[in-house]
DNA sequence: AATTTACGTCAGCCTTGTTGACTTTCCAAG
DNA sequence: CTTGGAAAGTCAACAAGGCTGACGTAAATT
């Protein structure tokens, strides 16, 4: 059913040597990854936590605190310190909901823009030289593997662009 | 070959958008890459730190303590505080060295080994999915760009096998 | 003999996650 | 209009897992 053995040719790339050459490629990249936005950030009052809400109000400007807790998958005690601290130092701007008042949306401000550049210019400046050194087929392989591994409902985060705001 | 500056098509794989969709999949996958060992993990005493000692103590059986360090990037303190409870419990077993006996060799328990298999197993499991699901030539691509995003450092603990022991 | 290396440990701090309890605001259904 | 409940915010307490600094010990190296 699963097979697994098909005779012949087989699968090399499903051994369990070659899985574990994954994992680990997928931990050591990911340390990679992280790599600069830490280094920018550390100094600053901020850490990872804030990296990520940053980046993802610049992603969706205007989504609102719920929307932003299911994307993080955190606890709203655990953002709300990060977006209090954030919104304090003026770099996020929280505006209550027309339609819906008890709604915040969230902007980043002129100087959150700033630090968002300064974040993903890092990031993806390591990200373009890996595509670029990688090429179009490896990258375009990099992705599938990668939507593949997410959860189904992450997935459906990654692939939707719908945040509704309001 | 690999181009580059080809001019015409240009690139479409290096613009910002495909950059922050690269960033954004990496974010989620990861999510996903450790649901599973974390799953296990939680209720026991231990955590992701554990898990990450016991994968590679299982990968390099008799790797030393400070060879542990230079992989995992983390100091020895917080090491210690993870081997210390491993050992404790007796999934872990540190012999002390005999060329050098100032060096600790981890070893797995059977114990130890166990519990190693529980988290890989499941971990392998989504890895095996995502690269069926993918398919060979999407792996490829796959570990072609993560190698590309490693520090360089790091590269070289991923790919040398070597970890010497003694 | 002196120094360096490998390891362990104590103490204290920070970030970022968690629960639980509680309040305020406000939409929407009865 | 009243009320139930969702959305948001807040306080408090706690844990995991990073970090630094200081110190100790045994063994190897110089």
């Amino acid at each position: 059913m699963v097979d697994g053995t098909t005779g012949g040719e087989g699968l090399l790339f499903l051994t369990d040597e070659q899985l574990r050459k994954g994992i680990e490629a997928m931990f050591f990249a990911y340390r990679g990854f992280t790599a600069d936005p830490d280094r920018i950030l550390e100094g600053m009052d901020y850490g990872r936590a804030h990296h990520r809400a940053i980046h993802f109000i610049h992603r969706s400007p205007g989504t609102t605190v719920s929307n932003l807790l299911s994307i993080l998958g955190v606890t709203k005690q655990s953002l709300n310190r990060v977006l209090r601290s954030l919104v304090e130092d003026g770099l996020v701007e929280s505006r209550v909901g027309k339609q819906d008042k008890r709604e915040r949306h969230l902007y980043l401000t002129a100087k959150g823009a700033e630090l968002e550049r300064a974040l993903s210019d890092a990031q993806r400046a390591r990200m373009r030289a890996a595509y670029r050194a990688a090429g179009p087929a490896a990258v375009q392989g990099f992705r599938t593997v990668l939507e593949a591994m997410m959860d189904p409902e992450l997935r459906r985060q990654y692939q939707g662009l719908r945040d509704g705001n309001a």
